[in-house]
DNA sequence: GTGGGGCCTG
DNA sequence: CAGGCCCCAC
């Protein structure tokens, strides 16, 4: 290693503290020289697509910042407060909810008096809506669901003027006495709709006479003004931009109408996600209630409960076991029947039920309290356990069909428009980790289902950050991938074919060079791009949680006890090397014909693998039914820290041979390499910190360091490649640790640290202390076989 | 030109 | 821990 300490060098340090080491260069260069060979190409060619792709997507940026600012703007969805705003705390509203509806089952008038001439559903869906009005998501609808739509703003303006004046207005689709009953969304939205038209074509008319309005009848300034906070400066903005207020006005009535769908399926899709999360908390509540009933029976119930949940995605429902056995075709059993339920409708079925229910029971298996009287004529005077039970069991119907078409209608409404509907974005960061497991495979579907949708069909938590779908142009897209993108997962088998395909056919072809391949470049299927809501939708896992911060479901995928950590660390793992490669997707998307393809692009990209189209081409055919993977896994971090205990600076050579279940590529390699740079960073971090703080606890040699055990900075080490201290740290790690220590404490005692390379020779001195690495941590499993001795 | 190392930043 | 950047050796 020749000390390339020269004067340029040196200057060049001064400006960024180069420490260049220059070791290990010799171990594996035969090898990754052919590597090298073989991938410069396409590298360069990254780069080029980078360096491009920053200075188009910067202009794009620019020339799209006004709208998605404008998009920001007036941004509130919902006023505070409000007749129907459930303004307690998440547990107290739905705990509210249900003792609304068992309250209605005994007095239907009094309970539903805030909501007259609703059912049920109704009103959950109307504690839903002015709960997410109310401000407990607040930002939300501002950016991540604005964002959907630039034009949003006067429609939510609209929102809040109809909402704090004529609630019924934007309620309205839910707020109807038949219109929820009959969940036929669809058709009223179209009433909906046309209300809304008539009073923007009277809007209209009134804007010929008077030219100079500025924006008819939206009265962003309405009552809530100061609440879209910081709106009113980029309104102002915009207001700018456009030559005409007049042109301005009728641009966006125009634009209105587009927002009034797009704020009914917004609010739908809360509405539904809310439904959802309500119809889990029925579940929990029930499950808790009738807890003390004996265990056949609550088994039931829990099967019961579940299987409705299951089936509600499904086209047609299976109703309950017992509704379905019990009482055949029972007009429960018709959807149709649904459309005609009003409140007093179910009041009186869920009272048949409860008697036919009551005495069912009865016969099959009398039990010790209350069946005796439940056999009363009329059965209503049974015990609140039976009684509870049947109704809910008539709840779960009801819920049962409700979300059915609802899910339906949803559906239908979101395949409808041609272009990509103005998507919620959906918070990766909420998923909890146990979501996608793990990187190794674990989960079946893991390699099949593309973790990017499942976000979507898991987490209907609207994003303001990652809103990559939402917005044409968006700038915020690049910068706004935060986590959980797939690095291993790359791709489905279908969409692994086709980009092998296209990888085979094109040679050193970059895919950006063929357009006609881009979507199997991207890893992804226009078609379910514009679809992105129904198809989650159908797949929407209702037996996980839906995305609640607050946890409290006990049901975890993993029994490892830190698999929370590693499930934790799999996300981020995911995250490696996207920047500079999906650079190069979101250039090739970057067409200017449609400003809104950087957007997908972004999407795209970040779906698909970020190596893929670097790594080599050749490699079609991906070891099939072999153990080896194409990534790394939260167990490949964990066996590298371990390795660290034994080598700081290995040979990409080396990491090859000890990662052998791992499909090597130059990302992987990277990553590796990546991972244990961090590591020494950390490593020599912590050496310098202590070593100083030895210097100032009046240590004059450093003959009097040492590094045990039982010191502080072997915890802070071993917590750091050994959290859960279930490896014996080699001693020759203790000594490493020691002489490194000792080199930093003499190096800043002599005063070196004022060179800015001052740590290379400490660098210098430690990469020569590596040892061998033991053999068991060639096996792929030598986690199980080390953490087991 | 590429791989790999370190530094800085988030 | 990853990305970006710079640097150097090969």
């Amino acid at each position: 290693m020749p000390d390339h300490d020269s004067d340029s060098f040196l200057n060049r340090q001064t400006k960024r503290r180069r420490v260049d080491i220059g070791v290990k260069r010799t171990v594996g260069s035969t090898a990754s020289s052919t590597v090298a060979a073989v991938t410069a190409t396409t590298d360069n060619i990254a780069r080029a697509k980078a360096a491009i792709f920053s200075a188009m997507n910067s202009l794009s940026s620019h020339s799209h910042h006004g709208s998605d600012t404008d998009s920001m703007e007036c941004s509130v969805v919902q006023p505070h407060g409000g007749p129907g705003v459930v303004s307690a705390s998440d547990n107290e509203s739905k705990s509210n909810v249900l003792r609304k509806l068992l309250k209605r089952a005994n007095s239907y008038e009094d309970a539903m008096m805030p909501f007259p001439g609703t059912t049920i559903i109704s009103q959950l869906l109307k504690n839903n809506m002015a709960k997410n009005g109310g401000g407990g998501d607040a930002g939300f609808p501002g950016s991540g669901l604005s964002n959907a739509s630039p034009d949003a703003p006067q429609e939510d303006a609209c929102s809040n003027s109809s909402q704090d004046s004529t609630p019924p207005e934007c309620m309205s689709p839910f707020g109807r006495p038949h219109g929820l009953a009959t969940f036929d969304i669809e058709r009223l939205n179209d009433e909906h709709m046309r209300a809304k038209r008539a009073r923007v074509e009277n809007i209209i008319r009134g804007m010929s006479h008077s030219p100079s309005v500025v924006i008819p009848a939206q009265p962003p300034s309405s009552p809530r003004g100061g609440e879209v906070c910081g709106g009113s400066s980029r309104e102002n903005k915009r207001k700018q931009r456009l030559p005409q207020q007049q042109q301005q006005s009728f641009t966006q009535l125009v634009c209105q109408r587009k927002e009034q769908k797009q704020e009914e399926r917004r609010q739908l899709k809360l509405q539904l996600e809310d439904m959802q999360k309500q119809l889990r908390q029925l579940q929990e509540k029930f499950f808790q209630i009738y807890d003390s009933t004996d265990d056949s029976e609550h088994n039931d119930l829990h099967n019961d409960l579940h299987n409705d949940i299951g089936n509600m995605s499904e086209d047609s429902p299976s109703r309950s076991d017992a509704a379905a056995d019990d009482r055949g075709g029972d007009d429960l059993r018709s959807d149709n029947e649904m459309s005609d339920l009003d409140p007093g409708h179910f009041l009186d079925r869920a009272r048949a039920l409860l008697q036919e229910q009551a005495l069912l029971a009865d016969g099959e298996k009398p039990r010790r309290e209350g069946i005796s009287r439940s056999k009363a004529p009329g059965g209503l005077s049974s015990s609140m356990h039976a009684e509870g039970k049947q109704l809910a069991e008539t709840l779960k119907q009801e819920l049962n069909s409700a979300m059915t078409q609802v899910v339906d209608t949803v559906v239908k409404v979101f395949a409808k428009p041609p272009r990509p509907p103005p998507q919620q974005a959906f918070h990766p960061l909420s998923i909890p980790p146990e979501r996608f497991p793990t990187v190794n495979g674990d989960n079946p579907n893991f390699h099949t289902t593309n973790p990017r949708l499942q976000c979507f069909g898991d987490v209907i938590i609207p994003n303001p950050l990652d809103s990559f779908a939402n917005m044409p142009g968006m700038p915020g897209a690049t910068n706004d991938q935060t986590e959980a993108l797939p690095l291993v997962v790359r791709k489905t088998p279908s969409e692994h074919h086709q980009s092998s395909a296209v990888g085979a056919q094109g040679g050193h072809h970059h895919p950006a060079l063929h357009p006609s391949s881009l979507s199997a470049s991207m890893g992804f299927s226009p078609p379910s791009f514009r679809h992105p809501f129904p198809l989650p939708l159908m797949g929407y896992p209702f037996q996980s949680p839906l995305g609640a911060p607050t946890g409290g479901y006990p049901g975890k995928e993993h029994s490892s006890p830190d698999s929370m950590d590693l499930s934790r660390e799999t996300t981020s793992l995911r995250t490696k090397m996207t920047s500079g490669h999906h650079l190069g997707h979101h250039h090739r998307s970057c067409s200017p014909a449609h400003p809104g393809s950087t957007a997908e692009g972004l999407s795209l990209s970040l779906i698909k693998s970020e190596c893929g189209d670097l790594q080599d081409m050749s490699d079609i055919s991906p070891y099939p039914g072999s153990n080896i993977q194409e990534g790394l896994s939260p167990n490949h971090l964990k066996k590298a820290k371990l390795m660290f205990f034994y080598t700081r600076y290995p040979s990409s050579n080396m990491l090859k041979m000890f990662f052998s279940d791992v499909k090597f590529n130059r990302c992987i390699t990277s990553q590796l390499i990546k991972w244990f740079s961090n590591f020494r960073e950390f490593y020599y971090i912590q050496m310098e910190k202590f070593a100083r703080q030895a210097i100032n606890d009046g240590v004059t040699g450093s003959e009097e360091l040492s590094v045990s055990r039982d010191c502080e900075l072997f915890r802070a080490l071993n917590m750091h490649y050994n959290k859960a201290n279930d490896f014996e740290v080699p001693d020759r790690f203790l000594e490493v640790a020691e002489v490194t220590l000792r080199e930093f404490f003499n190096a800043i005692v002599a005063g070196k640290d004022v060179d800015p390379s001052w740590k290379k020779a400490i660098y210098k001195v430690i990469c020569k202390l590596d040892s061998e690495v033991p053999e068991v941590f060639k096996s792929p499993n030598c986690l199980q076989e080390l953490l087991h001795e």
